[in-house]
DNA sequence: CCATCTTTGTGCACGCGTTCACAAAGACAT
DNA sequence: ATGTCTTTGTGAACGCGTGCACAAAGATGG
């Protein structure tokens, strides 16, 4: 997952926890499948398949918000539906501005998704004046020079930043003076910002470099446990997993057993 | 953030903490900009400025990959590049296959972050036939009838998947049963995988739907207090806030006080 | 060689999130 | 009505992650 969290204090925003809040758009995505398919109700342990979690965790997560479900039959859908919709706001129409219309900011503004529930997308901004004009997903691209009349007239309280790691601040920095109070940030940078701005972040090089280091350390699990099974009872303890692996550290003093992959316990 | 974990336990792989290989890759990215600016060495509370995090989190997160800083001093910055980039597995080549080469994929394949860490997009698939051999970022399109082949030849154990939502788990078996075993998801559905396989998850309307929580929930603070202020001692409690909020609920009996925004405690 | 000053590395406490396990609640049959 | 059976809602325990605060380590100057 990309998630960049930028909250003052881990808010427990109306009593309702970050992570229980993280979770019911995918409780609600669950719920849409089942609506469109007539499904009248749904029991916890159901419903938690069909969103990925643990049952136990769901029914705590609809506790939050209150008790809507019947004890023995189980959840209502389109009640539960719009309960969750309701929760997150999507029962009002949220404008949105993408601002960066390289490849992504084209595919985020294609994107469905968007669309669906309750967003629209409200103008595309590029600093490009050859985009002026263009359009993208039936939108004509604007020049960056009108960013703020746009925030404004179209009442945009919801950026979306796709542009080169350089441009991200400066983008941000006039959405925020403009008025715009929660951005998801696709660029690859930090973004500063004030207090009561929240931002997102959406890095798909993060998300590559997590799986690559899981990808390595299921590697390496493997290497040791066959290195074990072909040792099993050499005289050394074990330094041939860890010259294998250290590479060319080059020492530098210090250089705790930190480093050596060490056989699991397990 | 956009994150799903899919892990069979929460696994302190290697003693290093899932939260701190989430952010191995913030620390790297502004360690690679002090190395391009020839910083020598970098302070813990410079280094935490940078990267956006607390300086005593960014400590305890090294002091899990060893002891690597000069008391006094703080880190050298190659040596620390070095060895975060060897912790994560960039040190090695990693090919990855993009499914799915729509808008998004296309995007992907453009995305300069991803051929830039150890990250090498081996091939590009796609199921629409018109599609085969047409070059995207320099890559030729293959069918997705060869996707077994590709990713053995390849040697690929990190697949992308940018398809459609209903094409996802389909896509999602035919990679594992090749032999990937880490996957970047960017459908918007949950993926079932075998033990084993590692699944992130990026979803751009479940980030939207999150900042749609906080922007209204900003918005629903202001009115409270607002209305607090407004009233300041009036007979009745707070029905006004409660029937401006509630919009055509339709009650449902119980309907607790978990619906009523309720003035903050504070 | 000693004193001082900076910065790391970490023990500790606290709070959030997850999970278990069960009592309470309601549906349904008899 | 009463009993059984299903499923919710939640109290309590546990574990992970975060942040504080400080002692240890080393650099630097005299």
């Amino acid at each position: 997952m990309a998630t960049g969290r930028t909250h003052r204090t881990a808010t427990r925003s109306r009593g309702i926890p970050e992570a229980t809040v993280a979770r019911l758009p995918l409780y609600l995505r669950a719920l849409t499948g089942l609506s469109e398919r007539s499904v009248p109700t749904v029991s916890s342990e159901e419903l938690a398949a069909a969103a990925g979690v643990n049952s136990a965790k769901l029914r705590k997560d609809f506790s939050y918000l209150g008790s809507y479900g019947t004890r023995g039959v189980g959840y209502d859908v389109e009640y539960l539906v719009y309960q969750i919709s309701r929760e997150l706001g999507l029962t009002q129409d949220w404008p949105v501005v993408i601002v960066g219309i390289g490849n992504l900011g084209a595919a985020l503004a294609n994107y469905g998704g968007f669309a669906s529930r309750g967003f629209r997308v409200a103008a595309l901004i590029d600093a490009d004046p050859a985009m002026a004009g263009k359009p993208v997903a039936g939108i004509p691209v604007q020049h960056s020079d009108d960013l703020e009349r746009i925030i404004a007239d179209n009442g945009v309280s919801i950026g979306v930043i796709a542009t080169p790691a350089g441009a991200a601040q400066p983008v941000c920095d006039r959405l925020v003076a403009a008025g715009v109070t929660s951005i998801l940030n696709f660029a690859p940078t930090v973004l500063t910002v004030p207090d009561g701005v929240d931002v997102r972040k959406v890095d798909l090089s993060i998300e590559l470099q997590i799986l690559a280091f899981h990808e390595q350390r299921k590697a390496g699990e493997e290497a040791d446990a066959a290195a074990a099974a072909a040792e099993a009872g050499a005289g050394d303890t074990a330094p041939v997993v860890a010259a294998k692996v250290r590479g060319g550290s080059g020492g530098r003093g210090k250089g705790p057993d930190g480093d050596v992959p060490a056989v699991m316990p397990a």
